[in-house]
DNA sequence: ATAGTCTATCTAAACGTTTAGATATAAATT
DNA sequence: AATTTATATCTAAACGTTTAGATAGACTAT
């Protein structure tokens, strides 16, 4: 701790506590003459007020905390940037957690006890440490809810499809839908999908979009074209191999991310089909390779950022005790390179 | 605030605040009776101690600040995720600010007063959080250490080569020198180097760790092998163009980081150069894409988790007051996957 | 000149803990 | 039984701020 305190200020500045307290948060009128002496002495002994003292006296920490489920995820460090971004703003500070769920109970989370029990500590000492309010990224947040209501702090989650009021997310079925018209524009019609595992969430959404585009653009369905893939970029490479095999394969495959993608590049480079001449590809998620293979991959870009920034806005509104309103998803952006072209006419 | 407070539990369980706070923190002895009646009540209100308030009381926060240049960088996460690990078992919570550098002032740093604004502003407002203490992830830490020394609280710095004592980095040379050598390893000699900036540390530290190979391994030195690029992917692609052009072309490619990496690939793919059977590369960074190109590429993995773990470490050891005898430095860990081969006999 | 209004500053209590020292009770020693 | 020692608990001050209410001085309106 600085070892200097307000009562230092005070005597060395010829006035009260209360005097140097009203310069520093502008409560009162003070002086012009006293306020720059009581600026001057705290310049000259840098002071810095305790923000413990402040905390306690005000009942507020102009802190919120941040509980991620795997910062080394993709997308966690852009909506954290995000979050970070709107409460530089606000004057609110970030205290962050980090489950490391992956690393402590495995990828299986067939132990959702041992999650649950990582999760209330964290929370608990989040409350501890006089949060604000919460913001949760991740996709496993189920339970958590009822947990926090009971303290009475708002708590948003991100990334995460809850039934919780505040579950900031980005709209999944339109970015399908967009990715599918993108293509029909570009005069596809026989369209693959290789999906994520099916008991997900952005799968469904996905799909959702996918046929709302094949009834609205009238295409020809065939359910040969649709493959269930589980995220991983081996799913992406046997299930083209897969739809390359069709007698009538498709002209463009649409992977619901950009790892599962990169399967299919994979796939096509080594049956000598061209990306995109013989075949387009869209992905999911621009992930930062996606740049850098060959073809660069057109894809679905996510608005984390956005995501992040909303999150927090919204959490701000909450603690400040107002409603607030159901914001339009943010939507995600399709990032044109190289992996789609118009169809050869055969 | 949580409402209830130490004297609402001491009132409930019929004892003092002070026994309260003994069972809480186990100062001292509390019979084992009363013991469970107050450990009831607590439970029962669902009690959390104020920490602001025991953070003014004890002097202490158990909060360090963590301050990241960018943590959408591709290495921040990874060192938080170190960071984090580490303050779990010693009981710290991490303060984490963002100074969004590039998105805030650019790209050219040209106008480092304005990095020193933010930084300042950013240290100012941790230390006014009363944290024990910063971590600073980045590459431009420069005049901060003066700043934060006036307070008097520890400052360690990651990812950053800084001349204060405590900057935790991994071993830059010996990363560089052991990808040499394991080439030579694999039969070559005539090797290329695609470098990035000079006026980097790592590229220095790097040629270093290449000329003490070529020496030690008493390799044939052919300036004309040295190339100067810029860590950017389209520098790796030219540099490698000109390589291939020379009389007698390397049968292999350091190249400083992995996007300059997708260069190499990008090039010799154009130039009907196979990969690895004809030309070897081998990155740095092991970035997750260097395993989704094709080939695979072979890479130097960074020790990020473990800097900054050892970051925390030391940091906690100043806090205490205890000299931290300087560690030995992280090392690099080669990932071998398909971009390196024997070279072809001629 | 007197009362009323403003303005600038001060006094002192409060925020919710921790903890040194006081006190009361029980156990051990004489 | 009287004294000492050990154990369990209590009392109250302190941590560094904020802020309601008191006070004093200067200005305004009568």
């Amino acid at each position: 701790m600085s070892e200097i305190g307000i009562k230092d200020i005070a005597a060395k500045a010829n006035v009260s506590t209360a005097t140097v307290s009203y310069v520093l948060n502008g409560t009162r009128n003070v002086k012009l003459n006293t306020r720059e002496r009581v600026l001057r002495v705290i310049q000259e002994m840098n002071y810095k007020p305790n923000n413990a003292a402040q905390s306690l006296k005000r009942k507020r920490t102009n802190t919120i905390g941040v509980i991620a489920e795997d910062v080394t995820v993709f997308n966690v460090p852009e909506i954290i940037d995000g979050i970070n971004d709107c409460a530089d703003r606000m004057d609110m500070h970030i205290l962050l957690t980090n489950l490391r769920l992956d690393k402590r109970i495995g990828r299986e989370f067939d132990r959702m006890d041992s999650y649950r029990h990582y999760a209330d500590n964290a929370v608990s000492e989040l409350l501890s440490k006089q949060v604000e309010g919460i913001i949760y990224i991740g996709v496993h947040p189920r339970d958590l809810t009822g947990f926090i209501d009971t303290f009475g702090k708002p708590i948003v989650y991100t990334y995460s499809y809850t039934h919780h009021d505040l579950s900031i997310q980005y709209n999944d079925e339109q970015a399908s839908y967009d990715a599918m018209a993108y293509l029909v524009q570009k005069g596809h019609t026989r369209i693959g999908i290789i999906s994520g595992v099916m008991d997900s969430t952005p799968s469904r959404l996905r799909f959702n979009g996918f046929y709302k585009a094949v009834t609205e653009y009238e295409l020809p369905f065939d359910p040969q074209l649709i493959k269930i893939g589980d995220w991983e970029a081996e799913s992406g490479y046997r299930l083209t191999l897969e739809l390359l095999e069709l007698e009538q394969p498709p002209t463009a495959i649409v992977a619901m991310n950009d790892v599962m993608a990169v399967g299919v590049i994979r796939a096509a480079s080594e049956k000598g089909v061209h990306i995109p001449k013989d075949l387009s590809v869209i992905g999911f998620d621009n992930r930062e390779f996606s740049n850098y293979l060959i073809p660069r991959i057109t894809t679905m870009e996510l608005p984390l950022h956005e995501m992040g920034y909303q999150a927090m806005e919204s959490l701000a509104l909450l603690i400040k005790g107002e409603k607030v309103e159901k914001q339009p998803m943010p939507s995600c952006k399709l990032i044109e390179r190289e992996s789609v072209a118009a169809p050869r006419i055969r």
